[in-house]
DNA sequence: AATAAAATTGAACTCAGTACAAAATTGAAT
DNA sequence: ATTCAATTTTGTACTGAGTTCAATTTTATT
């Protein structure tokens, strides 16, 4: 999968629209406010939000926006590899910007959705053999090391 | 977790009531008939199939079965850690009665999900330091090797 | 058989996501 | 600049998997 630098600057928070709309000609997509707007949130926001997320956060800078037109994009931004969804054990869909293989980790006791590196050499198995894989979703369950820190500190106190 | 050898013979298609009765004992569950047809069902379909499946196929045996009875207990078993739910990238639910860490590979030309080995050494990765897990899921998407087959033969014919 | 506790049922409800037709915006052609 | 078709956006109604909950039925105990 095909990634151009605008998604490796993890660290730069704020792109220029240029840049956006480029972004989103090179994956054939038509640059619209929109469209724009939400790429940006994307890229901006890296907490693998859902729609409704999504919808809260850009409602008060575009006061007309719809929902459906938020399904709408992340529905073309998924079918163009822009973005992927993650299937957490959860009822809302997330997506993320970030479409490289990796991991996510869901604490919940915070609610937060962590990254971390993985490899596909896990699905070198006899079982897979003359299967065609398309893409890997690894998904982990637990307590993250921020919420084991307080609890622990809670411990201590008493 | 803990697994008593009904789950492990995998092979056998037929469970007498009682070791049925026994199984949901021994994970704190009271054996009622639609517990007992229920489990039943999942042991011998291990198709990972969704509240609706159960649904319909017990539905001719047991006519006054209502859905919300399947769902009441699919969440009892999933609480006393009889089953595990997959959250693959459909809509529905599905649930497996095989609770041991495996991965789960969807074909996206015939349905059919398979089983396949998997070892948690994945997560030993250093941004997971600190972190608990209690669970992992693992979903991969592609072309299975029947579906593959399938349309290598029909490429020849042409 | 009487009684209480637990399980089951069915109807109403929730809510994330979808369908679709009307309205607004865009952009190319004249 | 004006026209006009294509595309995008919007709002409303709808879908359907799953939940809620009170009434009914089943089960186990005395
Ligand atoms: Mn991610
Ligand atoms: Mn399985
Ligand atoms: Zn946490
Ligand atoms: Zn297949």
């Amino acid at each position: 999968m095909q990634q151009n630098n605008l998604k490796k600057e993890v660290m730069k928070m704020t792109y220029k629209v240029e840049e956006l709309k480029d972004y989103l000609k090179k994956h054939g997509i038509r640059p619209s406010t929109i469209r724009l707007k939400i790429l940006q949130y994307l890229l901006e926001n890296r907490i693998h939000p859902t729609a409704e997320d999504i919808y809260k956060s850009l409602i008060n800078d575009i006061p007309t926006l719809s929902k459906t037109s938020v399904y709408n994009t992340l529905d073309l931004f998924l079918e163009k590899g822009v973005v992927n969804t993650l299937s957490l054990k959860e009822k809302e869909l997330r997506y993320d910007i970030n479409t490289y293989l990796h991991g996510h980790f869901k604490c919940e006791v915070c609610g937060k959705v962590y990254d971390f590196p993985v490899t596909d050499k896990i699905l070198e198995v006899n079982e897979l053999e003359g299967f065609t894989i398309k893409s890997i979703d690894i998904n982990a369950y637990g307590i993250c090391k921020k919420c084991n820190e307080k609890i622990k500190n809670n411990k201590e106190e008493e």
